[in-house]
DNA sequence: GGACAGACAATTTTT
DNA sequence: TTGTCTGTCC
């Protein structure tokens, strides 16, 4: 029998061997989280405090629930079939099928995902004859999502206004229509399980008796919507397990709540609060910047990351003249790095947002160094596939109007807009889907679209015996879609991707992990039948117990088809955006993409006040201690080496812009750093940074002089910006919106000259971009 | 139906 | 600067 508590410290010791109660573990950055809940799954069952099917555990993506399903399997010889750990989503999916009846979904349900979800939004507005310019479907959709993640059914929603009204009647609609074409959104999915729970006492009592050991992975990126269902599953005998980390909340955008973490410590009185402060991941230093920076952050529960591996090196900073010039040096470092013998895939380059990587690409690649970028494209969102899915849907759905208006004319088949215009037009006369209202239009619209309606109903005979693989690989040639990717010219790509999703196809259906493994299932009894005495009886169905062999068909009516199951799959894994994934290569991510990773060298570049923290977080609440967290996740990626850097100026949108040095150099403790290039003063310099310079104003806007400072030697102020300095005596900066009493409110872009002769470059809002004197005009400051 | 020009916006992202 | 979307023309 292993011994799993070997090699535990304390703290990690005491969380993983837990009494069941409710239990908050405060994870730091390296401190072995992923581990302690692993760890505490594995001994629960070996100490027989629990079975494989009594634990739920739950993460955030799948990367995180196949890693804690592996390594659970290499610590233990655990049948993993009956445990239910994945995403929320693909539990609450997994539950919804399992209880579709009950959910009043149809079993062939489909998932929508962001793009289906925004084109179904188009489609009906379009039928609406709503103005997209009033309305347009993004905010609709932003809308429709933040109502669901708050719980919020379109009856539920306060509309103040005529306009917040109409998104109500909307959203309204669009409910109505996913209920018909048989679909379900992201957010829907979570919120369906979780009305399932509530609006089901005797379903909801069998799955809080079942998981006696509910175990949440990144806790403070739950949102609210998740964190209730997760209360939903709480019950009298079990108890819930949450890890997570309050510094390392960076999703506030996409609605997590940090909230939740505190909510939960009140709301289930937890007394089991352990914080996990031992890092085993960094050297000292690059602990201490960490712990310094976000000591500056004034709501945290409070934590403080220490190690026993030493000081280590300092960490590095480097001012550069220009982006290029950044990019430049970092390649040097990164050279000198492998030469000094480090794996590229050790070393990171992280930015603040995506458009930062172009210039270190570049660089890159003329120094023949080989990179990977993550972020892009994923496979599952390829055109080609999500064409080719749309027809597997129609197959399995013939109500998802969403694929019947991507796939009904591509490849092009002589049906226009128009045609398809009337289909939707006899649709909604007739409360049916497209596919069904094809019937009522006449003429020649009607036998084009006769024809395709044919097309798909051999499609779903021909594949009835069919293996899934054999299935999507007919319907890749009968869709016309092999044959369009082949007479295109830059087809080629495509059409591997195609055979690509022919191997998806035999893989999952190698790895059968679809629907067989559902413990719990709804069947509705014949009338007059009485429950037979393994089952238990709720209302006019029952709920099939875990005594049930699910993985036998005859017990188990409703598992879900193998095309079924990969299509949900397709829906909840984008998939690896694949590019050059497996060689070794200098890896290059955002900071969010970053988080949960570590390097041995880490680059965090671009620390310039506007892009990081970035000038959009100013007007956010709380966006600047969001960003500061977003640093502390940065910098704690660095296991050995760190370096930070920034540049005076940067091309961005096409056009320069010059920035100061982020103000978290100053957070840091300056003895950790070591200086590459001099450091220059706040103040000393144009752009140095001004006691006066609110947060939100000191970044500094456009100039198209790019040419006077391109000299990537340089580093020392330049002639332009003493003289840029002067006329900043005035009292204004470059960035700094104004008011003109004739021109009306503007920007300066640009200073020069100083004293009497001072003039500012201003962009007005509506009369472009003027020279004026300063001593002459009337600027007034706007705050 | 497809090619092309012009407008427009451009943090962060998983499911 | 660059990618995406929309409208126009053949």
């Amino acid at each position: 029998m292993p011994d799993l508590l070997a090699n535990l410290n304390p703290e990690q010791h005491a969380a993983v061997t837990l009494p069941n109660e409710p239990a908050l573990i405060l994870a730091g950055a390296g401190s072995g989280k992923t581990r302690v809940l692993i760890t505490r799954i594995a001994w629960l069952i070996q100490q027989g405090y629990a079975s494989p099917m009594t634990i739920l555990a739950v993460t955030f993506t799948n990367k995180a629930a196949r890693e804690m399903m592996s390594r659970l399997s290499a610590l233990l010889p655990i049948d993993t079939r009956g445990m239910w750990i994945g995403t929320f989503h693909g539990l609450c999916n997994r539950m919804l099928r399992a209880h579709y009846r009950d959910a009043a979904l149809p079993s062939t349900f489909q998932i929508l995902d962001t793009a289906d979800q925004l084109s179904a939004i188009k489609r009906l507005m379009k039928g609406l004859n709503i103005d997209d310019e009033k309305y347009p479907p993004k905010n609709l959709q932003y809308f429709i999502n933040n109502a669901k993640e708050q719980g919020l059914r379109p009856k539920d929603v306060d509309a103040t206004d005529n306009f917040n009204r109409k998104f109500v009647e909307l959203y309204e609609a669009y409910d109505q229509q996913c209920q018909r074409e048989g679909v379900v959104d992201f957010p829907e999915l979570l919120l369906r399980c979780y009305e399932l729970l509530a609006h089901n006492p005797p379903l909801r009592a069998h799955y809080q008796a079942r998981f006696k050991h509910i175990l949440v992975d990144e806790f403070q990126d739950t949102n609210k919507l998740q964190y209730a269902w997760l209360k939903m599953l709480a019950g009298e005998s079990n108890a819930i397990f949450a890890v997570g980390d309050d510094d390392q909340s960076i999703y506030a955008f996409r609605g997590a709540n940090v909230g939740n973490m505190r909510d939960f410590e009140n709301e289930f009185n937890v007394r089991n609060l352990i914080k996990l402060e031992q890092n085993y991941r960094s050297h000292g230093h690059i602990l201490d910047a960490a712990n310094q920076l976000i000591a500056n952050n004034a709501r945290r529960l409070g934590k403080n990351l220490r190690t026993d591996a030493g000081h280590g090196e300092p960490v590095r900073v480097y001012e550069a003249a220009t982006d290029t010039q950044e990019a430049g040096w970092i390649v040097e470092e990164i050279r000198a790095l492998i030469n000094t013998g480090h794996a590229r895939s050790e070393v990171a380059v992280l930015y603040r947002s995506n458009a930062q990587s172009r210039t270190i690409e570049h660089t890159l690649v003329n120094a023949g160094i080989p990179y990977r970028v993550y972020g892009g494209l994923r496979f599952f969102e390829r055109q080609e596939i999500k064409h080719a899915l749309a027809y597997l849907r129609l197959i399995d759905n013939p109500n998802d109007d969403t694929s019947f208006a991507r796939v009904v004319n591509f490849p092009t088949r002589g049906i226009g807009a128009r045609s398809i215009e009337q289909a939707a037009d006899a649709a909604r006369q007739y409360n049916c889907s497209m596919a069904a209202a094809i019937v009522y239009v006449a003429g020649k619209a009607g036998s084009s679209l006769s024809a395709f309606a044919t097309l798909i109903a051999k499609m779903r005979a021909e594949t009835q015996q069919m293996s899934l693989p054999e299935t999507v690989e007919y319907v890749v040639r009968a869709s016309g879609l092999a044959d369009f990717y082949q007479n295109e010219r830059e087809g080629q790509d495509r059409l591997e991707n195609l055979q690509e999703l022919v191997n998806a196809a035999a893989a999952f259906v190698s790895e059968a992990g679809y629907g067989l493994d559902t413990p719990a299932r709804s069947i509705p009894l014949r009338p007059g039948a009485t429950a037979p005495p393994e089952l238990e009886a709720q209302g006019d169905s029952v709920v099939v117990l875990d005594a049930v062999d699910v993985t036998d068909p005859a017990q188990n009516p409703d598992t879900m088809t193998p095309l079924a199951g990969f299509l949900s799959h397709a829906s909840l894994e984008a998939g690896d955006n694949q590019a050059q994934a497996g060689q070794d290569a200098v890896q290059l991510m955002t900071v969010h993409a970053a988080k949960g990773l570590e390097f041995t060298a880490v680059f965090i570049t671009g620390l310039e006040e506007g892009l990081f923290p970035h000038e959009n977080s100013a007007i956010e609440a709380d966006g600047l201690e969001e960003e500061r967290r977003l640093m502390y996740v940065a910098i704690t990626r660095a296991k050995e080496r760190l370096y930070l850097s920034f540049a005076q100026s940067r091309m961005l949108h096409g056009q320069t812009r010059y920035n100061i040095r982020s103000r978290f150099f100053d957070e840091l403790p300056q003895d950790t750093l070591k200086w590459l290039t001099p450091k220059v003063e706040a103040g000393s310099r144009w752009g140095g940074r001004s006691d006066n310079a609110g947060y939100g104003r000191d970044w500094f806007g456009r100039s198209d002089r790019q040419s006077e400072y391109s000299d990537p030697a340089v580093t020392a102020p330049l002639p332009a910006f003493a003289n840029a300095q002067r006329a900043a005596e005035s009292g204004f900066r470059i960035g700094q919106p104004v008011f003109h009493t004739k021109f009306g409110e503007g920007t300066i872009t640009a200073l020069e000259g100083g004293g009497p002769d001072a003039r500012a470059q201003v962009k007005f809002k509506r009369h472009g971009e003027k020279w004026l004197a300063l001593a002459v005009a009337k600027l007034q400051a706007v705050e």
